[in-house]
DNA sequence: AATGAATGAGCTTTCATTCAT
DNA sequence: TATGAATGAAAGCTCATTCAT
């Protein structure tokens, strides 16, 4: 109540906040990103209300429970266009970070893809990562070494995030694999006849 | 109680079958292939349990609906590779075909990749197109066309299936794009160093 | 249509009917006497429409299924009267045949004790069953074999019948046992102090 | 958070448990055990919510419904043991203590013959009381008054729930002059040819 | 600020009963 | 008269979300 009641309270909040994080990425990783709000507070051994409180909405928990997962992706992307020795190994080397990030995630890529309701995610999620893989990609075709000039950033980055869902759940489903040859469809000039 | 009394009430039962297969095509659509029972009942103007008594799972009303596309899409299969100029354009087609079915048909591509609960769902599509898919992927690679002897038809299929996702909510994804790029991508050869 | 047209019917239906009681009579000993109507219709090979046209309500359809057998029942009380040693050794016999009755059809005990919409049902079986009851009573009583001047035929049926509830469902409940010590309370003369 | 900030949500609960539990007793005399929670919900004005928290089973809420008179009734049986004249009073009073809590609770008793889904329910009852009663039943078997050594707690507390069943809903049958007379009949030898 | 009890909408599923054919 | 498709009322159970304490 007085000037030292404060941080106090501001360190429990805090603490709270964390375990809440902990907690929420704990249960997305066994029961998806629709995991009942319940055993996430449960958890984190805190009230649902407090789970409210912190993060009014869904989205609102899965952002922060990723978002540092998130700034390391972004921050990843001019760091390999200078390390690797061409645009498109950066490319390659940045897409593989971000499959890392999405196939650990179970159902975040799911997520990603719903909108439903996940609005806010979604838009998180492409506002901060949209322009770093737009940048590979201009390099790459700089380069030469992306022969598709139709493809954007956006659309790329979610091909790739589709690609994941569900990854992990069936051996016989290489999300990996798969997104390595969609990379690879990228150096491909397209054919005279259309893709259609 | 004639011979001919039969067909009578059958054909009613057949309208009213009909009107339920359309009124969960139209749902599915909008709601998702999870669509509360109850709303595919109201919109064929039928009551809960003549659902039920049609289709006693979820799945079976599911294979219903799409059995037709279904069947359609494994008989282009053969034709194609007849009557296209290389085994790879048959492949192309195929997939154009595939992804035609997909993109209408909103939510079906997701559920395909949830198994949860969908098992006979996703056994039925797979039984039915692997194998198709199967031979146009043989024939493509004995044609010297497809460059990767490692993609089985099983995971191509599933990463069409997942690039469809959400196809059509977002004008700025183009799933028939990304799905060309990914087969664009079958026909490069791997790295010396691998994927990774 | 012609005269001859309805005797050809009426074999149906009396055909019918017979299926239907034997049907029924299977079903109640394997579900009890609340077993749904489309299974007695489904094993009688009718349709349930059927079922509800012989008999309009469950209590008519277990009427009619034991009707039978308590006729049978019915008639031995006289003639037990006229064979046995004793007038209580008729008593003994008579309901001995009764606990028979009632063991070996599942849930028919249940259902004479719930009245909830088997009225008929009950007031069937005593209007028949409880004049032979009282005659064995009223005989046992002047004979001076039983003891109790207040034990009224319907209610000492009733509580036979309520022994017999469960019975052959757990092993360590022997009804006609408990229905055997109950007779033989009636043998007791009341204690001065009263029963309570 | 204070210690005394406990106790005072505390208070809310149980009197709301409190009502649950007085409305679950009123709703199962007027419609049995097996009444809709629903029914039990909007009696005690609250959510079906509520009752699952507080009772996540059906059986959780019977047995806590009529926990009180069963302890009671354990309890007396040692007692009557010290204070009546004879072992046999003794099983008799408490025997017609049994018999008022069956006969109060319309339903209670049908259900505890039922088994089917109230394992937990007839499991309670039966570890609470049958030791009591067998004690009782030992005790007057020792002192000469019972004479048939062949009844066992088990059947003879079943008995007396059975002959409860329907208790009070037909005038003409008395539960607690059957219950007596079959007491009476433990003191009756039983026949040499047998009781059948 | 935190708690977690309470709420109640919403979903599935089962059958008794009706009624068009 | 027989059929069985259709109906729709129930009932159980699960959370997301609110709100009194």
């Amino acid at each position: 109540m007085s000037s030292d009641g404060e941080p106090r309270r501001r360190a429990d909040v805090r603490r709270n906040e964390k375990a809440l994080l902990d907690a929420a990425a704990a249960v997305f990783v066994v029961s998806g990103i629709d995991a009942p709000v319940r055993d996430i507070a449960a958890r984190a051994g805190v009230g649902v209300g407090t789970v409210y409180r912190h993060f009014p909405s869904r989205a609102d928990l899965v952002v922060a429970v990723y978002r540092h997962q998130v700034e390391a992706c972004a921050q990843a992307g001019p760091e390999y266009l200078e390390s690797e020795s061409t645009p498109y190994a950066a490319l390659l080397r940045w897409v593989d970070d971000f499959v890392d990030f999405l196939v650990t995630k179970h159902g975040l890529a799911g997520a990603l893809s719903q909108g439903e309701g996940f609005a806010a995610l979604h838009t998180y999620f492409l506002d901060r990562l949209v322009p770093v893989c737009a940048d590979l990609l201009a390099a790459a075709r700089a380069s030469g070494e992306v022969a598709r000039p139709d493809v954007e950033a956006l659309e790329f980055m979610r091909a790739i995030g589709n690609l994941c869902i569900g990854a992990g759940e069936d051996k016989r489903y290489d999300a990996r694999k798969m997104v390595a040859i969609l990379a690879g469809g990228l150096t491909v000039r397209r054919a005279a006849s259309g893709d259609r």
